[in-house]
DNA sequence: AACCTCCGTGTAATCGGTTCCATGGAATCG
DNA sequence: CGATTCCATGGAACCGATTACACGGAGGTT
């Protein structure tokens, strides 16, 4: 790993350095000789510029911070590749941090990017706005979430219309017959977690749904606490006819149970799920879901990260939430409905 | 982001630069009152050490890159996270690409990574190995191929053992009696792709399956591939009674088109995945897959690249694959024997 | 011919850390 | 008690780029 630097190429081609970056960097004032001669050196040396060089002298590291809770999660896989490819077209590297629904390591990780000097991040937040991200805000980086937002944060944000989202599916169960809405809510740690599970509420109000406290399980956005939302309700003494999972991961963890139990989802059972996965439309009955559109949220959080780093003023956006119903909604069990 | 720089923190605390230096990269010969006094200003202070600086001078960057095809991928989703969470617990960071199963894609990849100074990649190749990825080796990168390799190229790598994958598979499908055996390809331009190719035809050989050209189709790795190749198969004067497709998303795009056919799996036709995803447990039947283990992958590949990095000597790891046996596989289709 | 622009170029300072080397005081030893 | 060792410390060079500033030559104007 010996260098080539700058004084090589120069010395190469016969010029002083300040020249040899003038050309390397695209610098208008250079002549058409001196253009060719650097070129010719750099490539004979087979010259690498030196980003860490680069980005200390200048105050721009031409790379931008990812952090998100899990890339297994299709979801945010799907995020986290769109600004990927969206910050690779404007040239710029994408530091990647997986937060793991853990605010701890959320911290970690805000500090390791701090410390990398990213020019902005892309954050899908989590938790009260304290610890690392207070101090990532006052430092004055630029950041902008993405998904999830954070109460009384003033960030620009690219979220979904999660309480639209949650109210088409209720309305859609209501339509179908459904009284007896099960809720696995996603943690309310975080801003998606709380407004889906504030929607749920809203539409068992207005559709005078059954209101048992225990309808709703705690979950916390992966697999597991889908399982056992769909243990806990299922094993209700009356159990739910329909179930409303509030993330996809949660939601396998329901099918998964499902399946195992040998409960037929659209007629004994109506599921609907949150992201619209692309297996969920593999799975039989294929799965209602409220869907959203994670490569766009991808691609305008990197429009924006780049539009407020150009100082231009941002302005949060809000994508609406498509309902897509299939088999995996139906009308309410007959034996259940009393 | 006005920034504090390590002289104010010297100047804080009364002392100089190189204590203050010493004492915030923990080096031993500082005293306990230099000590106190430098944590002190450097909290007071904000100070947060820039990584920039830092690097220019050590000649580590404390980063890895890492270069995967696609991180919608599952399996690599799987890798990519437990790559980044091994190497933030040795607190590096990780500079994440896709390539997207494009060799241009990937010389610009590598070319990032290389300007950014990372320590050290982890790779899943592609190609032959010219292009940037030559110019790579020759500087002397630390690299580690994961999944993939390239033929001719010394570079220590963690696989999955392809060929007992395939050759496993071939043996189930051949016991249940299946002669005329279906078989999606991966992109011969990766090793994987080859290799199960390979093995595909060597398990014809050996079980007499029906040689019909017609049977392979050559795909990408992508779900669309996996469409195509189902329709061409399927629509076969003489369709095979069992498919065997060499990745995950074109075995989601077999999935798709049966379904959509009405095909029914498991009896109709045989269908064998590669790659154990979670949701391959939930559509029904329940997939027989090749699975083998990213997370262990990942997790070496950095055990294999922080090795490299200290200077000792590693050697490459083959991992087994497992056959998990569920309902997509039964006898063939009574009917298509003839 | 004298003067002014304009433009390409080189010198050197700079970014923010790390680290070599010299120094001086305290502790240890003969 | 003088010599030696040890150790914390500060000064300054350094990593590899960018860029402010000064300069000199070519070309244009009066």
């Amino acid at each position: 790993m010996q260098s080539v630097t700058i004084r090589d190429v120069a010395a190469r081609a016969g010029v002083s350095v300040a020249t040899a970056s003038r050309v390397l960097s695209g610098h208008p004032a250079t002549s058409a000789d001196s253009r060719h001669r650097v070129d010719e050196a750099a490539r004979e040396l087979g010259f690498r510029l030196n980003a860490q060089a680069r980005s200390l002298r200048k105050t721009r590291t031409n790379t931008i911070g990812v952090l998100v809770s899990d890339v297994r999660n299709p979801f945010f896989a799907e995020i986290a590749h769109t600004v990927e490819q969206s910050a690779l077209a404007a040239s710029m590297a994408t530091l990647l941090c997986n937060a793991n629904e853990s605010t701890d390591q959320q911290d970690l990780c805000l500090d390791l990017l701090v410390s990398q000097r990213v020019d902005g991040m892309i954050v899908a937040p989590q938790g009260d706005g304290s610890g690392s991200l207070r101090d990532v805000l006052t430092l004055g980086m630029p950041v902008v979430f993405v998904d999830r937002t954070i109460d009384g944060v003033d960030v620009p944000s690219v979220t979904s219309d999660n309480r639209a989202g949650i109210a088409d599916a209720a309305r859609h169960l209501a339509e179908l017959g459904h009284r007896r809405i099960g809720y696995v809510a996603g943690p309310q740690e975080t801003s998606t977690g709380r407004e889906r599970l504030l929607a749920y509420r809203d539409a068992v109000a207005e559709h005078g749904f059954d209101t048992d406290p225990h309808l709703v399980h705690q979950g916390d956005f992966q697999v597991a606490s889908g399982v056992e939302g769909a243990e806990l309700l299922l094993g209700l003494d009356e159990p739910p006819t329909a179930i409303l999972a509030a993330d996809s991961l949660m939601t396998f963890g329901v099918l998964q149970v499902c399946q195992d139990r040998g409960v037929r989802i659209g007629s004994e059972l109506s599921l609907v799920g949150y992201d619209d996965i692309g297996t969920f439309r593999l799975v039989s009955p294929a799965l209602t879901v409220i869907a959203h559109d994670p490569a766009r949220m991808g691609a305008l959080a990197v429009e924006m990260i780049r539009d407020v780093l150009a100082g231009e003023t941002v302005t949060s956006a809000v994508l609406p939430t498509t309902l897509v119903v299939r088999g995996s909604t139906g009308a309410p069990d007959p034996r259940r409905i009393a």
